[in-house]
DNA sequence: TATCCAAAATCAACTTAGTTGCAAATATAA
DNA sequence: TTATATTTGCAACTAAGTTGATTTTGGATA
């Protein structure tokens, strides 16, 4: 998704220490080109060296906590977690129902969003997900062949 | 949510038979002020009956793909089923980070994001799922106490 | 009315996706 | 170096569903 940022500075504003597999996470997260499953995160990470899943698990939770990822809750009971970094503002997602990818869409509708969705009924919101379900472009040419 | 609905009617049209367990998970949800966890529905019709979660989950499965229930995708780990009928149109929710409660918001704004969201990149949409989350008026007075 | 049949419901066992508590290893501070 | 804190690992567990095989039930047929 975004291999612009300087991971290990990122984690340093965060107060938290730089190790190997923290950094590890970011940068499979950040070469993805979608959000991910944990589980794929960890199989990536296992193709180059050696991790606990609870290890992975936990870091996930508190990037997510501090912010530094977005979990995306899905239709499928594994969520998916994609870079949050200035780079990946928020933007809506599109889940195609035949092979489950998710992509990720224009941010703009989302910001526009905001304004109406903001407080309503004296809540105050602090995220807004959408996503958007149907048949990728992908599933429709082998439907149609 | 709604008990205007014809259950055994509604379930005619959708040519499966209205059997007691069947219209027990719709008067539940017909009953329910916000969308329902699988669990707190099976405890809902236990407490009128004897029944198995499996038929539970199948039925809810079977609804949701039949279109007479629509499930939400949530930060927790289980879902949530509201019903689909006439008299709840797709709606935008919001759920509290605090107490995880999950209200149903005003259907209007998601009908304008249909004309945004429809088909970018080729997909072709048939659902748009939008989810605030943040911190209800209720958690909200409570902090402030 | 009895018998048959398909649809519906049940049961036990299993799976998936994560969680918990605690121990071992590693890093940082004194 | 020793002490302390943080991180990682391991085993066992839980929650939320899923599977496959069996039993029950509610009508259709003989």
């Amino acid at each position: 998704m975004s291999d612009l940022c300087d991971f290990p500075r990122l984690l340093a504003r965060q107060g938290v220490k730089a190790t190997a597999l923290r950094l590890a996470v970011l940068e499979v997260l950040g070469a993805a080109t979608q959000a991910l499953r944990a589980q794929e995160i960890l199989e990536m990470i296992r193709a180059r060296r050696r991790v606990n899943k609870v290890s992975v698990y936990r870091i996930l939770d508190d990037f997510t906590r501090r912010g530094i990822l977005r979990r995306l809750a899905v239709d499928d009971r594994a969520s998916l977690y994609e870079l949050a970094c200035e780079h990946h503002p928020p933007h809506p997602h599109f889940q195609c129902r035949q092979c489950g990818q998710v992509q990720c869409l224009d941010p703009a509708p989302l910001s526009r969003m905001w304004a109406e969705l903001q407080g309503p009924l004296g809540n105050r919101a602090d995220r807004i997900d959408i996503r958007v379900a149907g048949i990728c472009h992908k599933c429709r040419e082998i439907a149609e062949n």
